[in-house]
DNA sequence: CTGAAAGCGCTTACAG
DNA sequence: CTGAAAGCGCTTACAG
């Protein structure tokens, strides 16, 4: 009486509270307490939380005063055994710590905790055998779905653990019973932000690549062609600098640019983060902009707004791509065919473009 | 006979293969399998599994190869309802799509993956309701433990989570039983960075500092006074400009510095992020870095590297506060005393910093 | 050293 | 509409 596992530094409790009280001491609160709180069998009381079968008022009632009362909460790890479900859904990403990946996970976090989901975030890094292993970690973690952002596993390898649950690709095309993809236009984005370039009188651009292994870094250099193309422009080979997305590759890709002297007056970048290194690396040659040079990078995540000059972009909004993602998954769990939509790539103009002096 | 619930078009097996193959047919393999297979009892399965109990090496022997050709894992999920671990640990971070706790939840992964355990991130958003929604859910998904990042929560309260599972914090000060707390050594950087600005020459250093409601931010300031007072220069309240470690903060208390036309010749901002806001703030009133103030930063983190100009900031790793406080788990898990260390803070020069000239 | 048995907290056919 | 019962895949005292 005097002494037990003592509750931390709680007042004492008022006789009102006292059950409740005693029920939390005596470890977490099951369904089974619940139940025969209630005067219900257990079967009813799983039925009530999950909807499964209509019950009588009465019942209902004092059930749910009863979940009040003691403050249950269901262990989603038993709902797992028994159910087959976990309340969890996999998400294999690349890089965790990515500007562009936080803010996807960040929307899906908020969709699914909405849901009573739990995200589980796996890092991919871009390998095929980190990605599978992830895959593999999270199928024996029973989780009840999986999303996949991007990645190197090939299509085929994606298609087999759709069989085996529901899966939702960010960023290929890909379908099946269990499947849903989805993704940005990165065609239609690179072309607005070449047409822009095009518009402000520029006629030689010069194109920072992503790597051609992923699908997206190759459709926004279609899109780049495309502008060019359809405004009568001649594409020309050299102009176009391979590059990874990161800062690093775009500051190499202009000194090489630089290096190689060839004449332009405007940087397209494939990516923000390739964008914010090509500043950088005309900024050490003296070379200024938008005066000199103009460059528009692609993503408008934070860091280009607060680019010295703030940076044109291309926006597409990565929060919602995590949002969306989450809302098909939900559907899929649902067995209803997923409809997402995502906003088109918007212009965003600021201050590292403009137009060509004559 | 004909068709149950048929497997997906999985290509008819060769009989070799066969066992493996109808095993995985007919859902995961299960440990009673295993056990089956072996010709011994479950129990014993799970006790060389889990090196509980020491087993002739016979049936060591047979189980072993067992597992190895059913190619069974077990259930974590299973697992935790029996035995009460999930061998996952739950992890509380402010926001997941900052590049400062990205870095710090890459390093979580990482170090956890290696001991088989998968982290569960939830975010806080620096709200102590959001914090304790988070904690609750972990706690309700039976975590084996719990990593808080900082966050708004009064130490009470985590103490109090503490007595029911262990637990380690980042950037407070607490301890007990299952309870672990370390962090960066704020206040040396802080006076690091301000001492670099003194030996430049610097007299009037203006201070842009965070949410003093962050002990962090509090460190910061308290090393920016100490700094100056060893040196034996003035402290200037005016010169402190509250903050928020947002690059929009840093923005704005560059405009009130500006405008207030208060005589400074370098800024110390308390992270990168509010320094590169100051650094566009003084691009904007064509105040040149270095040339007429100099800027230093804290975290550097990836975007400083590239900044422009590069920012000379304070060096703290936080991928490595990621690893250490996951080992800090882990040995807490296995009953030893965490010892982490963390490597002190260190300054970076790079150009945003410069001697004054007289 | 090793099994049989009970149990973790739920869910879900199976019968009324 | 509602219970009793079995079971999800493991673990762990309890007995040898």
């Amino acid at each position: 009486m005097k002494s037990r596992s003592s509750p931390p530094a709680s007042p004492p409790a008022a006789p009102a509270r006292e059950a409740a009280q005693s029920a939390r001491d005596d470890g977490p609160v099951t369904l089974g307490m619940v139940a025969a709180a209630a005067g219900v069998s257990p079967a009813t009381v799983s039925r009530i939380l999950n909807g499964t079968a209509s019950v009588s008022a009465a019942k209902q009632a004092a059930v749910e005063e009863a979940i009040q009362r003691l403050r249950f909460i269901p262990n989603p790890v038993a709902r797992g055994l028994a159910g087959g479900r976990t309340l969890s859904i996999g998400v294999v990403t690349q890089t965790i710590s990515s500007p562009f990946y936080g803010e996807a996970l960040h929307g899906v976090e908020v969709e699914l905790q909405a849901a009573g989901y739990i995200p589980l975030f796996v890092s991919g890094h871009w390998l095929e055998a980190e990605e599978r292993k992830a895959l593999e970690a999270l199928v024996s973690r029973r989780v009840d779905g999986v999303i996949v952002l991007a990645g190197s596993l090939p299509n085929a390898a994606l298609k087999a653990y759709a069989k085996t649950m529901p899966m939702v690709v960010v960023g290929r095309s890909l379908s099946g019973p269990q499947l849903f993809s989805f993704g940005f236009d990165n065609r239609a984005g690179a072309s607005l932000a070449t047409q822009h370039l095009i518009e402000c009188g520029h006629t030689r651009i010069a194109f920072i690549a992503g790597d051609p292994a992923h699908e997206d870094a190759r459709e926004r250099e279609l899109g780049y062609r495309m502008a060019l193309e359809r405004a009568g422009l001649a594409f020309d080979p050299a102009l176009v600098m391979p590059g990874d997305y990161t800062e690093a590759g775009g500051l190499l890709a202009v000194n090489r640019l630089l290096e190689q002297r060839l004449s332009f007056t405007a940087i397209f970048a494939a990516n923000d983060q390739a964008a914010i290194g090509a500043a950088l690396g005309l900024y050490r040659r003296n070379v200024r902009i938008p005066d000199d040079v103009s460059l528009v990078g692609f993503d408008d995540l934070a860091p280009a707004k607060f680019a010295i000059p703030p940076l044109t972009t291309v926006r597409q909004s990565v929060y919602e791509m995590g949002t969306q993602a989450a809302r098909a998954m939900l559907q899929l769990l649902r067995g209803q065919p997923p409809a997402v939509t995502l906003p088109r790539p918007q212009l965003v103009p600021r201050e590292s473009t403009r137009r060509v002096l004559r």
